[in-house]
DNA sequence: CGACAAATTGAGTGTTTTCAACGATCGTGG
DNA sequence: CCACGATCGTTGAAAACACTCAATTTGTCG
């Protein structure tokens, strides 16, 4: 397989004023969750919509065969829980990677007339940018490994870099099982790629930091040029 | 030609006519699209969100390197083009596979306040199915190739079951190359696929008529057990 | 230190892709 | 009406790729 895709900004979440807000104003959280906690559960009522503020979440999917899947990361500035505003019941379970803090937004009713379209507003915008994110996601599916952790490397510092982290040494906040879940890859797999990839050295391994060494030549392996 | 299976011939009216008898009227198309004709191209202005009035449409996004990927088929009753409602420019093109006819929707100014509730949420609620149909489709490439078809021609059959039409006799509006690209796959394997499903005697297959004759082995087959 | 879990590496297996060839279908023009 | 070419769909064989299983190393915590 040999997708030549570009790693630009199109596939970058949506950037956008929210960047700078929460960098400088963040509001209190109202809940702190420990590590593995249920923010809720796929099957339980659903019951308004929240703000991650701290830390990071998953997203999970349990599949009738017993298989999960790791729809996705939340970090501060994310909204989750917009099954609420469509359905009765999650349809999935959001759990916390380590300590983290969330505050619960104000209601939102659907049907009711006159119903704070400001709110409504954000809600689809957050929507629609978590549309864009799966699109992507599922285009990064069909490449390599090596362009799926290189694109995910890459996405990450990013991400980092725009709450003021370096964007060379990026630390990863999940394990290499549920990494490689949401990559949707063995966990060996992932880990041999990343082998491949310090043995290049582009970048370096330790543990769950990963030193950046060479972006351009990082960008080359996610655009499928080896 | 020797049907290997009984074939009903009601396939054989014109492609747009699949959704002939629909149950509720239909508004009128305001516009209608020849084959292969875009209804609007990516990074062109994004001008409008429209509904699918007959036949079927398919959402591509062009990379860099020339490949693209089919995103979304869209049929009758589907909405189309919510990236109006957030950016400025289309983030993908919207294709139609035959000749489909399409009606523009009243315009949403998402930053006005008293701006239409209904409407919005209209628009959460079908995003919101679109993000779930993203979710599954994620699901989906993870599976092995016959899991990935099995459930999309269930998925399909269903769709079509909702519009009227017959559960067992499925027709395919869009060639295989398309429908290979949606699914992740090299035509070769979609096709070797189809013929494995077929050896087995659950489904039958006649150019893009497709028989189901045992769904209860195909739900299986999806499920992973073989 | 020792036990346990996580991460890494190796070898073998299975699936999908690629490359190539062939048959069928359809529209066009002679 | 038929021949022709173009496209699509199908099948075969070989290679590339990721996965599974197993063993080893590393890190963490009691």
């Amino acid at each position: 397989m040999h997708h030549a895709f570009e790693v630009d900004e199109s596939w970058m979440r949506e950037e956008g004023a929210s960047t700078a807000e929460w960098l400088t104003e963040r509001p209190s959280p109202s809940r702190i969750l420990q590590r593995d906690e249920c923010l809720y559960c796929m099957g339980a009522a659903a019951e308004g919509v929240h703000e991650v503020v701290t830390g990071v979440l998953k997203s999970v999917v349990v599949h009738p065969d017993g298989r999960e899947q790791v729809v996705g990361f939340h970090v501060p500035g994310d909204i989750v829980g917009y099954d609420a505003l469509v359905q009765s019941t999650r349809s999935c379970s959001v759990v916390a990677l380590d300590t983290a803090g969330v505050r619960s937004l104000p209601p939102v009713c659907l049907g009711r007339q006159g119903a704070e379209t400001a709110a409504l507003a954000d809600i689809v915008t957050g929507l629609f940018r978590d549309l864009q994110r799966l699109t992507d996601q599922i285009y990064l599916e069909r490449a390599t490994t090596r362009q799926r952790v290189a694109a995910f490397l890459l996405h990450q510092a990013r991400d980092l870099a725009r709450q003021g982290c370096s964007e060379r040494e990026l630390v990863l906040p999940m394990n290499r099982r549920d990494l490689a879940c949401f990559l949707g890859l063995a966990p060996e797999t992932l880990c041999r790629a990343l082998s491949v990839l310090r043995r290049r050295r582009l970048i370096g391994v330790e543990r769950n930091v990963i030193h950046i060494r060479d972006s351009a030549g990082l960008q080359a392996e996610a655009a499928g040029n080896e």
